[in-house]
DNA sequence: AATGAATGAGATTTCATTCAT
DNA sequence: AATGAATGAAATCTCATTCAT
């Protein structure tokens, strides 16, 4: 007899943690339901369908590493000390909680489109950022802070799929090197 | 020596443009069937079921990426002029063909894994690529790559998704720059 | 002697509002709950089920439209006034209340046969009528009645559904002339 | 001539008499499917939806019905000639097929406003009979045509609940008769 | 070889109703 | 007394796959 959860809480971790482990399409109502330990009904009184849960969790995900970013990246310190921050900020995100960090990098290629227009995205985040170190770049700032991201996300991936040995956080100085090589900032 | 009938050709296009355009699993067999103009039964007679109509267009179009790379890779010329060669092919590649750059983009993390050991996937290449133009480098090779491998896909979606002025191939001198710099080639 | 409580009444007016509009079977409890401004639990305290509280509806509403003729048409005018007097106390209560009209119009085939059995029902009050303005009809007087309630209903349908402009009680003096026609009371 | 699959007809024959039989909105599809003896699945084949099945079997009985009345009102006897063989061809499709008259005048309301505009009613059909045989009526010529209508439905509908001994066709010449007196054609 | 038809399994969603507080 | 939360059952619908011709 299973203890009907007390919130939205529960059905979250478990829908999350299921989709990164199983694939978001191969993950029923009927699976999150059980993780959670509540009927499959129950989650259709906290969200309209499947669709709306997983826009809700993404959303709030991405808000949440938003919000790290932020905090991470206003400093006080020099280019490389602020991205470095910002670097260990997002892989201690993925120490603590690896299905979030998953989550949102599987997700936001078929989810991020349906974000609503004035939710922040990270690369945003980091748009700013180069703005604020590189004023007067020769490069579209889109493309450097795209540039910025992908070596980040990519390296993430060789951890995550095992091609590269963890934990993810023994390479924050090496992105934030190579980061820095691509704005041209490693020549103080 | 049977030789692949004719008419696998429109299926395959059309579940490529299907898979990019409305996601893999949100394609059905149907759907498929209907784009190619021929019957859903007719897609069981080439191949066994969903999943290996996936696998078959996955491992063909990558070979055709790997294959495209290896050729542009191969020459004679500087660290530069060999990279830039590279993201250009693949540029044009994507300008010729959007939809299976995509595709192989957006298939990887799911169905990589299950493609036989002996297909060669593009970041060996560029592994290899990295592993000769810096025999003795301080940073694991696959890091490398995969940074290098991070900037160019994240560049391309920029502009798939509209967030930067396409077409793609504008951006072939800038990803090399950017490429060359985290591989610290880029002062002769 | 408990009398209702006055909290029934919104429900019973969201209720009736919300089947004219949707139908009654497309009208959930999640549905009148909401358009009245209560729980959905609420609806239980006052009912036992929906089926219930449809019935209950039903029969006030019904015994509201008896009660309504039933006064009409007990004067002591010709046939034609007292005729006249039922169509119009019809047709106005359409105009004051135009879901209490529809909603008995539309729930009377699927819940006519399960009101009770001392519930006097419109027609029989028409047929009383009849038995008193033709004592010796050649014709069954559920015939003369049905007819009679067949030209008044089809009528109103059609001012309902738009294909004669309203407002309906402007067809109050057709109306009767048509029944008296019917009754072969037109030729004093 | 693409003539329909012959495996549509008892899927549909089974549809009406559970319509008929159970009310519309209590009969599931797993009920037609039973009744006609396929899966459930096999009824998506032929129709989008449980909503395209039910409007497609109403417009094309309500068709039937206008073809019906059509060929009984076109000939060249007297107005109560062509009258009476209106109303007998009526119920005589009652006698042969009750369960399409009786579909047709349950689902009339529900989905009679989803018709496609260009399909003829059978209060059209009556409108034209009326055009014709009352060339400069003082009345609307669609408030005659439902005066009929509505006698005519209202007398089966007695029969139907059993209010009235049937069968059906002994009301023919009583109903032509109040259908003339109603158009004041019954004196010669 | 090719297809229209069919299907079992299962997914998602809805519903009236009850429960715990 | 009233409600938000929860639920079992069932409804509708989808899907990849197979069958009969």
């Amino acid at each position: 007899m299973p203890r009907p959860p007390r919130s939205r809480t529960p059905i979250k971790q478990a829908a999350v943690q299921l989709f990164v482990e199983k694939g978001i399409h191969a993950s029923g109502i009927r699976d999150i339901a059980q993780a959670a330990g509540c009927s499959e009904a129950a989650l259709y009184r906290h969200w309209k369908n499947k669709e709306s849960l997983i826009r809700a969790l993404f959303r709030e995900h991405v808000e949440e590493v938003v919000a790290l970013l932020d905090q991470a990246l206003t400093n006080n310190g020099t280019a490389r000390q602020r991205l470095h921050a910002g670097v260990c900020a997002a892989y201690q995100l993925y120490d603590a909680q690896p299905h979030v960090f998953r989550f949102v990098l599987m997700a936001q290629h078929e989810f991020g489109p349906y974000l609503p227009a004035d939710v922040r995205m990270p690369q945003e985040v980091i748009e700013d950022l180069v703005r604020e170190l590189k004023p007067a770049s020769k490069q579209p700032i889109p493309l450097l802070a795209a540039a910025m991201i992908g070596i980040f996300v990519e390296c993430s991936n060789r951890v995550i799929y095992g091609h590269l040995p963890g934990p993810l956080h023994t390479y924050s100085d090496a992105v934030t090197s190579m980061c820095l090589r691509v704005l041209e900032l490693d020549q103080p």
